[in-house]
DNA sequence: ACTTTTGTTCATTTTTTATTGAACAAAATG
DNA sequence: CATTTTGTTCAATAAAAAATGAACAAAAGT
């Protein structure tokens, strides 16, 4: 089982509490993982998730050991997907953040980020695929490749209609 | 643009009928890889997508420029997923293969063999989770981390429900 | 039973992707 | 406006993932 580096250094800390806290960071790295994201942002996104507190940057760098650039660039990504919530708190020049935890939020965010991009520019390639010449090659081949054509255009509809939908039942309950 | 090597030294081939067959490999890779899966998968998807006749595996490794090995494990992935059919012919020893196209059957073989593990691995994880003595921590922290608990939870839930209603929403035209 | 054809496995190598950290920019403070 | 604090960028490096190919198995033919 993979384990988050979270520095186990720093408050009266009950030790049970820490367990489940670790357990819920490498759950948050899993699934970060699963959707393809790297283990920084994962590891990011689960130490917010557990925190009740907002945190800083430095916070974030020292406590997963990361460095300073990882740690700008995933909360990039974590930010550009909607995943995590900046807060300011008063008098204070660092930016804080927390987890976004509201799913259809978390999905919506992702959808719209990672895969309608993907969607939209396969459509956009699909429909600049041009047949040849109904004359120049054998009839059979020519149907054969129409029918392989009609095939892409309607798997891009599909699923480009998925999307939405699968967000709304996500939000929905 | 990526561009697939399929040899063109075969057949009296039409050029536009081999440019587009190319730019529908080269849609399969960019899908597969968006989904996650190696170049050499969607490579070997692409071929097939392409071709009216089944092939053979030593057609593809020589076609593709694949190792025996990539093509073999790619194969595999396929069939795993329901993406390929393998077709026996007559008198010959080697096996044939051709392209499933059927989007649900696509998705629904992708979603069970790819997606639905994880989401019960995740369940299991989840389930396991237990909280600590009600007294052994500070009250506010221990109503925040039951919160988080239950966000992971119904996050798994949701998702399982979602898994074979997109699937449904992909059956249903 | 041996030989050949077909297909798989897996240690090594290559390629791709992520991380690091130092240089740079931007903004606030005094 | 110089200085410090905060955050970003990007070339170099490290880590992870995929491809290679030779050794191995499995099955078919003779």
């Amino acid at each position: 089982m993979q384990t988050v580096a979270k520095d186990i250094t720093e408050p009266p800390a009950n030790q049970e509490l820490a367990a489940i806290e670790q357990d819920m960071m490498d759950l948050c790295l899993r699934i970060s993982k699963f959707i393809g994201l790297p283990k920084s942002v994962g590891e990011l996104y689960g130490f917010l998730f557990v925190s009740q507190e907002p945190k800083s940057m430095d916070e974030l760098t020292s406590q997963l050991n990361l460095s300073k650039g990882a740690t700008s660039q995933g909360l990039k990504v974590l930010r550009t997907i909607g995943a995590i919530k900046t807060v300011y708190i008063a008098g204070e020049r660092k930016d804080y953040f927390q987890a976004e935890t509201n799913l259809s939020k978390l999905v919506s965010g992702f959808l719209k980020d990672r895969i309608e991009p993907g969607v939209t520019d396969l459509g956009h390639r699909i429909s600049t695929l041009s047949l040849p010449d109904e004359d120049s090659v054998s009839n059979s081949k020519l149907e054969f490749i129409k029918g392989r054509m009609q095939k892409l255009a309607s798997w891009q509809q599909k699923t480009a209609d998925a999307v939405p939908a699968l967000s709304k039942f996500l939000t929905g309950s």
